[in-house]
RNA sequence: GCUGCUGUAGCUCAGUGGUAGAGCGCACCCUUGGUAAGGGUGAGGCCGGGAGUUCAAUCCUCCCCAGCAGCACCA
């Protein structure tokens, strides 16, 4: 008589079932609905196959469509597949490498057969009908447990030889298993798949483009064409993305900081920034925005060297772990020979190094140091906006938002082991009110210890739980706020929180930070006098809320669309008039408006209200006040508001006051 | 930094082995017109930088630089 086999389930229930039965069959046993949507089970917490065998008592989870993460890295996995077998069916002779899933869908390395070159664009369309055939043939994704030998047989055989290699290298006794794809190909693979092909939606993919890639991305080794696709559970889901792509190419900061002229890069200072009249206008009223918020919330700003002697920077750790990202400069006279231009000056052997800081933290820690700290000093809030330098790798660099010089919204609190819940708890709620005055919401992530790391697994415990502390105590460690925990992403000293902002099209922004920090202050030996009179360390609390003002810019550009609110706007309001008798009247208006504090410019010229209108439109100004010489006689203006159809004529003084409240910052609103 | 692609007027882009074009923008003229493009005329280019091939290179080849898309990286 045969053992039956304890199958839990979610619910807490247990159902009982013949050896070698699947999840597939429970599925079945509990009805026929459920049957049809589990797409793939989670046996023990491992994401299955749903026909693969139990192999013992376990615990299941059904995996439908709706648990939507696993079901799309499901299906992206196998529409990856579906692209090599494609890929092979259409070019024989192709060899296959890898495809695994992406954050929006899959993508395959290939190598074209010799007699032709490699793939192209052009071939796409052929290549995606075949995979609609395949799917549409429905084809068992059938597991089969597979020797290493086996596999290095068939590889070889079939002239597969990056697959060949690839098996050699696999361990001897580890389970190597190969997805059948119908009875005609396979592909080696640790799964998990989709019962068949059938269950992909043949019109929720669509081939993107193709790149170059290196077997095993080294250059040494030859060049694959990698197909990259997007891939979605249903149709509906991939017009959405395609739209948001669209929308996000509409958005995109670098085309609207030149059409609305906010600002330029240029290669001869590639990665930093040229900011024009009104980009910078959105900078200001940002860091005076941030200066009332850290004023408020007991801050002291300071402002610290550019450069400072390489020694410190050894001292603080930062040269040896990230010199090559640091720009160093000798400190020395340039000797330039007198011929004047185009010399060269040398750098003396015995030359000492300066650094551009790329990081506020150790001046922070200097300026602590300063003086003698009691314990009732404490927490002593240092707050910067910090002008930093990196050294980014070049293909890194892009727009506003990774770029090479950028000014942080930076402050260290230096407290006590006893204040740290307290004002990492107050730092929560700070980052929270900006955050929500720009309409974003966000989520609350706590990146935890990663593998290589410094301090003991005591002190780490410790230093996790006073984050958790410190948000539960803010209310903020639920759904709500997107509570979650990420497994070895900390920084290599210490566990930190981060702010991941959703835009206004979905798209999520990892910004705001704070992180408790032990080393440094010990590296650079700062110290307080405690109660007891002897000395003690403080914490050091790295925290910013924008990030960067750079990025932070970028993000609200692509946020608002350019559409940004009155508050920010670089020009709030223009007077447009209809004929040239209404110029001295829009002239009054104009200075009336600025002596109120608006942003106000005139268009006085010679071209018709429509031109002015979309001209001003699509410059994104929020309030247009067109005059003519109805509106000169009543003392009256008629507001077209960006975005708004219909005008709303009004009285001058009625404007200004209408005009004021909406430039008003959202802080300073009552 | 790696791979692929790109670099022509302020912007968006055509184009050719015999040194160049459009639309928008800009300037000037006409037009004073009531809510998303009125008409005309004109100016504006070391065709990313360097080397090579050629009688001749913006075009072909090589090197460099930058940008774009991915990747890797992001204290």
């Amino acid at each position: 008589m045969t053992e039956l086999l304890k199958i839990s389930l979610p619910d807490g229930s247990v159902r009982e079932m013949e050896e070698g039965s699947t999840p597939a069959d429970v599925a079945a046993a509990i009805g026929p609905g459920l049957a049809k949507a589990a797409i793939a089970a989670r046996v023990d917490g491992e994401l299955r196959d749903i026909n693969r065998p139990f192999e013992g008592d376990a615990e299941l989870a059904l995996v439908t469509a709706r648990d939507e993460e696993d079901a799309l890295e499901l299906a992206r996995h196998d529409f990856a597949h579906v692209l090599a077998e494609a890929v092979q069916s259409l070019f024989p002779g192709t060899q296959i490498t890898f495809g695994p899933a992406t954050d929006d869908g899959f993508y395959y390395d290939v190598k074209a057969p010799e007699t032709r070159e490699p793939f192209s664009m052009d071939d796409l369309p052929a290549i995606e009908e075949e995979m609609r055939r395949i799917i549409k043939a429905d084809k068992p994704l059938k597991r089969e447990v597979w020797s290493r030998q086996q596999l290095i047989e068939k590889w070889e055989a079939e002239g597969e030889v990056f697959k060949a290699e690839w098996a050699k290298e696999l361990p001897e006794h580890e389970e190597l298993t190969v997805y059948w794809s119908g009875e005609d190909w396979l592909d080696m693979c640790r799964g998990p798949h989709l019962a068949s092909t059938g269950k992909l939606d043949p019109q929720a993919f669509k081939l993107m483009r193709v790149a170059g890639a290196y077997w095993r991305g080294d250059q040494k080794n030859a060049q694959l064409t990698r197909i990259y696709g997007t891939g979605w559970l249903n149709k509906k889901q991939l017009n959405q993305h395609l739209v948001r792509l669209e929308e996000a190419a509409k958005r995109d900061h670098r085309k609207l900081g030149r059409e609305m002229d906010l600002f330029h890069l240029q290669e001869e200072a590639h990665g930093s920034v040229f900011w024009h009249p009104k980009g910078y206008r959105i900078w200001r009223e940002l860091e005076a925005y941030m200066r009332r918020k850290m004023d408020g919330g007991g801050y002291r700003e300071i402002k610290t060297p550019q450069l400072m002697d390489v020694r410190q920077w050894e001292q603080s750790g930062h040269w040896g772990k990230y010199a090559e990202n640091m720009f160093a400069v000798p400190d020395m006279v340039p000797e330039v020979d007198d011929s004047g231009a185009g010399a060269h000056p040398s750098v003396a052997k015995d030359a000492d190094w300066m650094a551009i800081k790329p990081m506020n933290c150790p001046a922070h820690v200097l300026v602590f140091k300063q003086g003698i700290t009691s314990y009732r000093d404490l927490p002593i809030r240092l707050g910067e906006m910090g002008c930093c330098h990196r050294n980014e790798p070049h293909g890194a660099l892009h727009g506003l938002m990774r770029v090479r010089q950028f000014t942080q919204d930076d402050a260290h609190i230096f407290c006590t082991e006893g204040q740290v819940v307290e004002e990492v708890r107050a730092f929560c709620k700070l980052a929270e009110g900006v955050y929500r005055d720009f309409g974003f919401t966000f989520a609350i992530k706590l990146a935890l210890r990663p593998e290589k790391r410094l301090g003991s697994d005591a002190d780490w415990d410790k230093a996790e739980q006073e984050l958790r502390d410190a948000v539960a105590e803010a209310g903020m460690m639920n759904e709500e706020f997107g509570w979650e925990e990420l497994e070895g992403e900390g920084a290599f000293y210490a566990p930190k929180l981060e702010w991941h902002l959703t835009d206004a099209i979905g798209r999520t922004w990892q910004v705001g930070t704070i992180q408790g920090d032990r080393v440094l202050p010990d590296r650079l030996d700062a110290t307080y006098v405690g109660e007891d009179g002897e000395k003690h360390r403080p914490v050091m609390l790295h925290r910013a809320i924008f990030g960067s003002y750079e990025r932070f810019i970028g993000i609200l550009i692509e946020h608002y669309a350019g559409r940004l609110p009155s508050w920010l706007a670089p020009v709030q309001a223009v007077v447009a008039t209809i004929v040239s008798d209404a110029d001295d009247y829009a002239g009054e208006a104009v200075g009336k408006l600025k002596a109120a504090g608006i942003r106000v410019e005139s268009d006085l010229r010679n071209e018709k209200i429509n031109y002015k209108v979309r001209e001003h439109s699509l410059a994104k100004v929020p309030h247009l006040l067109v005059v003519g010489k109805r509106e000169a006689e009543e003392g009256t203006v008629a507001v077209r508001t960006l975005g708004e159809k219909e005008q709303k004529v009004m009285s001058l003084d009625e404007a200004i006051v209408m005009l004021r409240e909406e430039a008003t910052p959202p802080d300073l609103r009552n």
